[in-house]
DNA sequence: GGTATGATTGACT
DNA sequence: GTCAATCATACCA
């Protein structure tokens, strides 16, 4: 299904370590994050984050079938499908067990944008990846991917490398409860935000 | 066994 | 702005 090799020639992956952390620190430092699947992807600009303490979170009633990789060690893929159609990727952060993940809502495109076009059947690359649904449909996300290690293919995960860019945090998307929790995080100014933040 | 509900998107009025 | 698509999971009987 891959139309691009992967990419030995970039820098290390973001390795179990990283992830081991409290997950709203991850959420945050994940943005300026490059994340290639098959060598497909781009560079992370949005980003919420969900804990088992968390009325919003899959994982808040404990381990069932579909959450189960969100209770497995950190540094690992969660897949779920959403509304029936789509799929969404997380980050399963923090400690082995305690059920907390980061999603991962919206992408900058910068490799493989023309495999990405073909999967979306759309051309602006605005929409090819703003929406955890999109994304995952653009590089090729499946419940295959779910439980998968970050740290090995067909992942790609690299560090920022730039200085940091400005964080703007706000409201989660789409949740109908802990709305409060500004938990949102994304690159201010970005194009390629799945929604505008609400203005401060 | 049945039924309600989404961490959404795209099409349509 | 509204709303259908579409199905695995969760929850109840």
């Amino acid at each position: 299904m891959s139309s691009a090799p992967p990419r030995p020639d970039l820098p290390t992956n973001l390795d179990a370590g990283f992830f081991a952390r409290d997950v709203v620190d991850v959420a945050r430092e994940l943005l300026g994050a490059t994340l290639l699947v098959d060598g497909i992807g781009g560079v992370i600009v949005e980003t919420e984050a969900y804990d088992q303490h968390d009325p919003a979170s899959h994982s808040f009633s404990g381990p069932t079938r579909r959450n189960g990789a969100m209770f497995g060690p950190p540094g690992r893929a969660y897949v779920y499908r959403s509304y029936g159609i789509h799929w969404c990727l997380n980050f399963v952060c923090g400690e082995a067990g305690h059920g907390s993940a980061v999603l991962v809502r919206a992408l900058e495109p910068t490799t493989g944008i023309g495999t990405m076009v073909a999967r979306r059947k759309l051309s602006d690359p605005k929409a090819l990846c703003a929406g955890p649904g999109r994304l995952a449909q653009a590089l090729g996300i499946t419940i295959d991917h779910d439980g998968r290690s970050l740290a090995a293919p067909p992942f790609q995960l690299l560090p920022r490398t730039g200085p940091a860019a400005a964080i703007i945090a706000g409201p989660r998307i789409g949740i109908s409860k802990a709305v409060d929790h500004p938990w949102r995080f994304g690159v201010a100014g970005s194009r390629f935000l799945s929604r505008p933040f609400p203005k401060a």
